[in-house]
DNA sequence: GAGTCCATGTAATTGGTTACATGATTCC
DNA sequence: GGAATCATGTAACCAATTACATGGACTC
């Protein structure tokens, strides 16, 4: 139930349509908590229809037309509401520790490929999160600044340990495929 | 599209029924693929259907009783396939990060609490983890070992960094919000 | 005015969650 | 033989995914 509040932060963050929230989904939020843009347009519409959010008046209404939203104070309230709520953590699920499981019993054939694809991939986007955060907090972790700035960095450098997370793991994982595979215990 | 294949994993690893695996994955294949025995039953249904499973001839089939299964040579073909194909990581969905960005815009009001709950019971998880692999895996990361041992160790022992990543993130969040909050900056 | 992209949607399907139902077994 | 628990399921709902539809704007 979080992608309402994701909207509702990304929209006091600064209102927007929903194609423009789609593209912010895709490079800024949408990294913790990813959306299509017929998710995203499901949920403006609930959240109108709910009072949350309105759209501004000076948006054309017609169907092709761009239409942005801005929150409501009812809207805000909601979302401090579930910011403050307690949530558990909900159930993880990555298929990548189950198909080493299953190697472990029908065999590594053609997995190391898979690893190191999977590697190149979280580099990527570890080398993204650092070019984000050198230009948009370039005077590093411990700067003074004000609290919204210090706790987006923060949530950034979630985004970066837990990409240095999957490489670290991926190198593992990878060594001991090939370790396996050379040793001929396939 | 990863149910079906962790449960055929672990009908490899042991041919058991329904109970049997929704409790084995409560505290091991589920810890990275989470099910519950509705999913499960659901899915040993399919995969009856599929004739990539049967139910062990031993078994009696009323209602109440227990059915064991076992997987096919269809089902461990369609295992390896899926262990070799190419497959994107699904997208990340975590409300954590969400709720900071939030609270970077409503207020930290509930939050340090919150994380600090959280930052619990991933110390409770990975010392699980650690428990674990202290009784399956004595010998340490770099023992000998046969191909499917060290495989199942690199799986826990990506639980552990995982939840180590956890722990030292909402350590730095914890940090932030508490900054935030003594300063007044709120 | 045909073709292409932009922007907003609808529809169908699948996977996961929550709540409930029912037969068998055990324990007193 | 009544209550509690074990084990297997069904049903309804909700969120997410995939594929497709439609109106408007811009381009040649």
């Amino acid at each position: 139930m979080s992608l309402p509040h994701a909207i509702l932060t990304a929209l006091l963050e600064k209102p927007s349509s929903g194609l423009e929230l789609t593209r912010r989904f895709d490079k800024s939020i949408g990294f913790f908590w990813s959306a299509t843009h017929q998710q995203i347009y499901r949920e403006l519409g609930r959240l109108e229809r709910a009072g949350h959010i309105r759209a501004l008046p000076s948006a054309a209404p017609t169907r092709g037309g761009r239409k942005a939203y801005e929150v409501l104070p009812a809207g805000r309230a909601e979302l401090a509401a579930w910011t403050a709520a307690s949530d558990e953590p909900r159930p993880l699920r990555d298929a990548l520790p189950v198909r080493l499981r299953a190697a472990a019993v029908v065999g590594t054939e053609g997995l190391a490929d898979e690893l190191t694809r999977h590697l190149e991939l979280h580099r990527r986007r570890l080398a993204d999160y650092r070019a984000i955060a050198a230009r948009d907090f370039p005077e590093g972790p411990d700067a003074p600044g004000d609290a919204r700035t210090r706790l987006q960095h923060v949530v950034l450098d979630g985004g970066v340990r837990m990409e240095t997370f999957w490489i670290e793991w991926l190198g593992e994982a990878l060594e001991a495929v090939r370790l396996i595979e050379t040793s001929g215990e396939d």
